[in-house]
RNA sequence: GCGUCUGUAGCUCAGUGGAUAGAGCAAUGGCCUCCGGAGCCAUGUGCGGAGGUUCGAUUCCUCUCAGACGCACCA
């Protein structure tokens, strides 16, 4: 359905054509002066130039016409005021009527913009056998949100993990494996016939084979060799090597997976780097037919610098001088895998913003190449750095990178210990909840920020319930779950003809008002990428419900129609904080 | 050195070419015959600095200061 400023700028752009002015000029804003008004316009500003002639009299022009019109009923008040300024108010029962559609359509009358639209978002970014860490953390919930308001919005959104799984990392581990158990045939080169189906390692021993090996590789430059040798082996499909490399991937990701479940994300596509290696070599040969890429100091590259750049941006390699391919090389052959599988209408990558000149690179490449069409948009969502109370990357206390099942551990923890303070609830009852408004403070404590810049991780603000936190939208919610209980308990269900009614406080305007924000700020927070749009919704939202909420006696309403009207409206509320906090990523419980 | 981004209240963060720049936390003072007081109401402080464009700039431009990040063979 139509949005409300639209509605209400249809209503008044007949009042500009009748006197003379161009309809453009009735846009139509949320008022920033609520004192004065609901809604402003200041048209007859940005007219009064055009048709030379002093902006309060073409305020003045629409205003009266307005008045007198067809859609005067719509208004409670349109007046002109100094200095041009058109202040609106609506009729409460318009408001109603608006609510009263919304309630009744799927997705409370939201329109899907995106149908047809397939989009591909590359999200996650974990490494094989290295554990997720809070640097994935960003990835992986600003990812999941921007995934599910696309999809919300009718586009085909497919979310891949894009694996870190053909790096040097593979060939540390075998090496490392190597020296702790040398038995094994993966290293017998006299080996004939096949190798165990059963991996040589657990989870928790690939957990330790990692870290040694790294720390190792930094000390002894043999090792290194070695784990590089094995490396180039492997990516050049050594048979024993290969079947190491499957045991790891099997094993790594059936943790993956676990962890990012325990996160609520999930992913459409668990594909790697891996999965681009085939598409290289006669990449790298495109390049060169088509002229773009050609040696420079030993490596293969390709020119990117355009018109405009304010600086000459360094060529983009695509085959370091050893030969091998890496980090560019690899997208590029993704995104050739991704338009022969998908030919995605647009691309989402979402990483931290330190990769901000790679993606240049790569993107670059790409439309230069003609890999992607020239007009398909390839965005890149970078965040910032999750720091630290101190101002400084998030590390343990011992100063190492915090592992993410830490971190989460550690927020249920301190929620359970919260929960327990002032309710008697079953212990079992108190660690699910706990685990619920966790993931819920986590999550709304980084996605309320703006994702580009940093931001500091204070966990003792992230799971308060007062403020403009994720435990206090879930608290409003439960609030709103326990009047409906209560109330369908005496009065049973609403019935269908059941209408809200025309605001009969102020109170309840506004929480009217900010509903119907709804259709605005839905599809505003996916095409700018920015799901702290939605927690500013929600969070205005839930402080305008609750202001209600303490001026209204709702189940002591004696007037049993003015009462199911309330019902009915704040049941909506609800429906639209669940349906937004599902686009953030999280739900509520029934109770906390 | 060059480039990108950031700088808003004591702290953490929103925000807009337009009227008086907003929230939360923290501080202080109120409100329970009341559906969950995990709430509501009230009080105080600010656009890093200097120019410019504009009728109007916190927003756009230039310079400057401070911080973060990046600057070809890591991912």
């Amino acid at each position: 359905m139509k949005k409300i400023l639209d509605c209400i700028a249809d209503a008044i752009k007949p009042a500009f054509t009748a006197s003379g002015y161009d309809d453009s000029f009735a846009k139509i804003t949320l008022s920033n002066r609520p004192d004065l008004c609901e809604y402003q316009c200041n048209g007859a500003m940005a007219a009064a130039k055009t048709y030379k002639k002093k902006p309060i009299d073409i305020a003045k022009d629409v205003a009266d016409y307005v008045s007198h019109s067809q859609n005067k009923d719509m208004f409670s008040e349109i007046t002109a005021v100094m200095p041009g300024f058109i202040n609106i108010r609506l009729n409460p029962e318009y408001v109603a009527k608006y609510l009263n559609s919304m309630e009744q359509e799927p997705k409370y009358g939201l329109e899907e913009s995106g149908k047809g639209e397939t989009v591909i978002v590359d999200y996650g970014g974990a490494n094989v056998a290295k554990p997720l860490h809070v640097g994935h953390l960003r990835s992986a919930i600003i990812g999941e949100s921007i995934k599910r308001m696309g999809r919300f919005l009718g586009y085909d959104m497919i979310g891949d993990v894009h694996l870190g799984d053909w790096g040097l990392q593979m060939g540390l581990i075998i090496e490392e494996l190597r020296d702790r158990k040398p038995d094994l045939p993966y290293f017998d080169e006299d080996h004939r016939g096949a190798y165990p189906a059963e991996p040589p390692f657990t989870i928790g021993e690939l957990e330790d084979i990692y870290p040694a090996a790294s720390a190792k590789s930094k000390e002894d430059e043999g090792f290194k060799a070695r784990a590089q040798e094995a490396t180039f082996r492997l990516q050049n499909g050594y048979g024993p090597f290969r079947a190491i490399w499957r045991h790891i991937m099997d094993v790594s990701l059936a943790d993956l997976r676990k962890n990012y479940g325990n996160l609520g994300v999930t992913f459409d596509l668990w594909k790697g780097e891996s999965d681009a290696q085939e598409y290289i070599p006669g990449l790298i040969e495109d390049l060169q037919e088509k002229g773009l890429a050609y040696e420079s100091q030993g490596a293969l590259v390709v020119d990117i610098a355009q018109e405009g750049d304010s600086k000459e941006l360094p060529p983009c390699i695509i085959r370091k001088s050893d030969g091998a391919a890496l980090y560019a090389t690899s997208d590029l052959g993704t995104i050739l895998d991704r338009e022969k599988a998908y030919e995605p209408s647009r691309y989402i990558y979402i990483t931290d913003k330190r990769q901000e000149l790679h993606f240049i690179q790569v993107f670059r490449v790409a439309k230069k190449a003609g890999y992607v069409k020239e007009d398909t948009p390839m965005v890149h969502l970078m965040f910032g750095t999750m720091n630290g109370k101190d101002g400084k990357p998030f590390k343990t206390r011992e100063g190492g990178v915090m592992r993410l099942e830490e971190l989460m551990a550690q927020i249920n923890g301190a929620v359970y210990e919260r929960i327990m303070e002032n309710r008697t609830v079953s212990d079992e009852e108190a660690r699910k909840t706990a685990g619920i408004i966790g993931l819920a403070a986590l999550k709304y404590g980084d996605l309320s920020n703006q994702a580009s810049k940093d931001y500091i991780f204070d966990m003792d603000r992230f799971i308060s319930f007062e403020g403009n936190t994720g435990p206090y939208i879930l608290y409003t919610i439960v609030r709103i779950k326990s009047i409906l209980a209560k109330y369908s308990e005496t009065a049973g269900e609403l019935g269908p003809d059941v209408k809200i009614l025309g605001a009969a406080s102020e109170t309840e305007k506004n929480l009217m008002l900010q509903i119907t924000k709804y259709h605005e700020v839905i599809p505003a927070g996916f095409k700018e990428t920015a799901p702290h749009k939605i927690c500013q919704f929600i969070y205005e939202l839930s402080d305008v419900f609750n202001k209600f909420y303490n001026s209204t006696m709702i189940l002591k309403e004696e007037n049993k129609e003015r009462q199911a009207s309330y019902i009915k409206l704040i049941r909506l509320t609800k429906g639209v904080l669940e349906t937004c906090i599902d686009l953030l990523g999280f739900e509520a419980p029934d109770r906390m």
